[in-house]
DNA sequence: GATCAATTAGTACTTGCTATTAATATCTAG
DNA sequence: CTAGATATTAATAGCAAGTACTAATTGATC
């Protein structure tokens, strides 16, 4: 095995498990340590010690957002009771396994996250919802949804989502919504 | 501040931020780091390095099960392009942050990937969908989906997903699907 | 045979600890 | 007030998994 397939090797390896010592790496690749110590001063690549922080850095900072934000996507513009916008970047982790095209739900959770976000009240309730995938969306495309409330009625909210990503249309979607007053 | 005091702040602190070395310990707590280290010793708290390692372990597995599993929830029957049947347990994150009441699109997500899973072809994209959420589902609820068939002509699929959890009807749904042959 | 890249070896130093032993403080009850 | 217990601080040796640097060895190539 030459130099150039090693090091690439061991950049595959590092991104699959992070959690190896040089001393494991170099019985994996049976060279000795100081030319795994080369080969990742040239690449580039940190020590265990930072690669298990990062990971654990990058969890703990996605924890934290995940738990604190109930909206799918990022939240750019909000006017209560009326009409919101979020975009969503999509990533590898949210296609299908065997494809780069995004799997519906998570296009779905956008929209549904947003059309509850958009009503004034503590919690909201999807009723129902009429939906709409016009167009795939593949890895890397950014989803712009709007919602737009169309009618409210008491505690029912009519919300209509609309996507885009790349120009084109991917989704459309109508939601009934309940607004929750109590929170418990 | 007492040592029982210190000891239970100590706790606290660490559960928040496991990323603080006993030297920043000792200085937020104006003690020794003898005294740091005695606490941790006391308290069978682990050391820096065990505690970022720990963090992203548990992370590393997470992001290995989300990404890898294509179905959300657990298929527990499954007979192509006639019908299958999930099972999802919720939990707390799943749920709005201010309530115990499970967010929507995690239904959804269930009886969608369901229904994609029932479509005998690599991959299967959600065309549109009619839904219903008939009743809301609380935190450690266990959601049934059983998704059935009832149209197939050409490359669409009609499937139509009920969900249940606690023996009441919680979700109904109509997708249109259709079956993708080559995967690129 | 000289030369250069690649590999291996060796040594000193770093961080953030454990483990242990010993010396002080602080306080409390008799 | 003082002996004893409790708590805190200090001091030292050693470890894991490195960095950084220098030097030696190996292999192949011109």
């Amino acid at each position: 095995m030459r130099k150039a397939e090693r090091q690439e090797a061991l950049v595959d390896l590092l991104a699959s498990n992070p959690f190896l010592t040089d001393q494991e790496l170099a019985e994996h690749f049976s060279v000795s340590i100081q030319t795994v110590r080369l080969d990742r001063l040239e690449l580039g690549l940190p020590e265990l010690r930072q690669r298990v922080k990062q990971v654990a850095e990058q969890a703990h900072a996605r924890l934290r957002s995940i738990s604190s934000a109930d909206i799918i996507g990022d939240l750019v513009e909000i006017e209560l009771d009326h009409s919101a916008i979020s975009i969503l970047d999509t990533e590898k982790s949210m296609a299908f396994a065997n494809s780069d095209i995004i799997r519906g739900h998570h296009i779905f959770a956008q929209a549904n996250s947003l059309a509850t976000a958009t009503v004034d009240a503590p919690v909201a309730l999807t009723g129902s919802a009429v939906i709409k995938y016009v167009s795939p969306v593949r890895v890397g495309e950014r989803i712009v949804a709007k919602a737009e409330v169309t009618n409210i009625s008491g505690r029912k909210r009519t919300i209509k989502v609309r996507s885009t990503a790349g120009g084109r249309e991917v989704f459309q979607g109508e939601f009934l919504l309940f607004a929750i007053e109590s929170n418990s």
